[in-house]
DNA sequence: TTGTAATTACGAATCTTTTCGTATATACTT
DNA sequence: AAGTATATACGAAAAGATTCGTAATTACAA
């Protein structure tokens, strides 16, 4: 699987908030936050085409674009090569940072805290 | 401060863990991972230092680098940015997901509850 | 059918990062 | 001092990612 770039990222993460779009709307979405020409749009979205990062299909003169990789997969492969350039592969060390820098509501902990539990069961079950 | 790119991190990476070190240095531990030339190690570290990421000093006719940026600094760095265009900022997902995906042992799992618990007794405290 | 607005296709310019060839400088050995 | 090995300096090529201008296409309305 390739890696997408960060501008392939920010299209992928609209597409999967959103469903299948249309250029013009993914262009739109992406305007909100910074000025980022149709055109420009159109051509990331044509590459990840072709690199088999989206599927697209026609309606009319326009095309509908969908995703063909899953937010989970994409943030799984991700952190593993993050993991391994910024933290030396330590997830317990990534993991303090980031609950330590950013703000974590209680009911947040409460769910790690289950999350935690349900991973040492699962590990003293064997896999 | 500027992000450091991909090569530059793996140069501090070294640097971190290894402290003043020559160019020959961190090629040769470079060399260990991938195929890498000397002049492309050599001219890396100048641009790093001409950015401020690095510092040197002359030693006969060698150079001897030093990393002028901390590993947790630019570690939160590289977090914050990873954490939004990869997490949507959601610190709690990205955590999951890093122990969920990463073995993880019992003791370090006991680490993190310990974790949990003193950051929230310092939030009740307020911050 | 003709004109208009919006879309896609394509190629090239720009920018960033990485890689490396070549020239020059420095220290050491004989 | 001359020769050799290793270092730095510099510039430019290569590779990757992003941006955008322009032309061709399509749908629709007058």
């Amino acid at each position: 699987m390739t890696k997408p770039t960060n501008g392939e990222l920010e299209i992928l993460r609209i597409l999967w908030d959103h469903g299948p779009s249309t250029v013009r709307f993914i262009n739109d979405q992406l305007s909100t936050d910074k000025e980022v020409g149709y055109t420009t749009t159109l051509k990331l979205m044509q590459i990840m085409y072709e690199k088999g990062l989206l599927e697209r299909s026609r309606d009319g003169k326009t095309h509908i674009y969908l995703a063909l990789v899953s937010e989970e997969d994409t943030q799984r492969q991700l952190l593993d090569r993050f993991l391994d350039t910024a933290f030396q592969g330590s997830a317990m060390k990534l993991v303090m940072q980031a609950l330590g820098n950013h703000h974590t509501t209680t009911e947040e902990l409460d769910e790690i805290r289950r999350f935690l539990d349900d991973l040492e069961k699962n590990q003293q079950k064997g896999v």
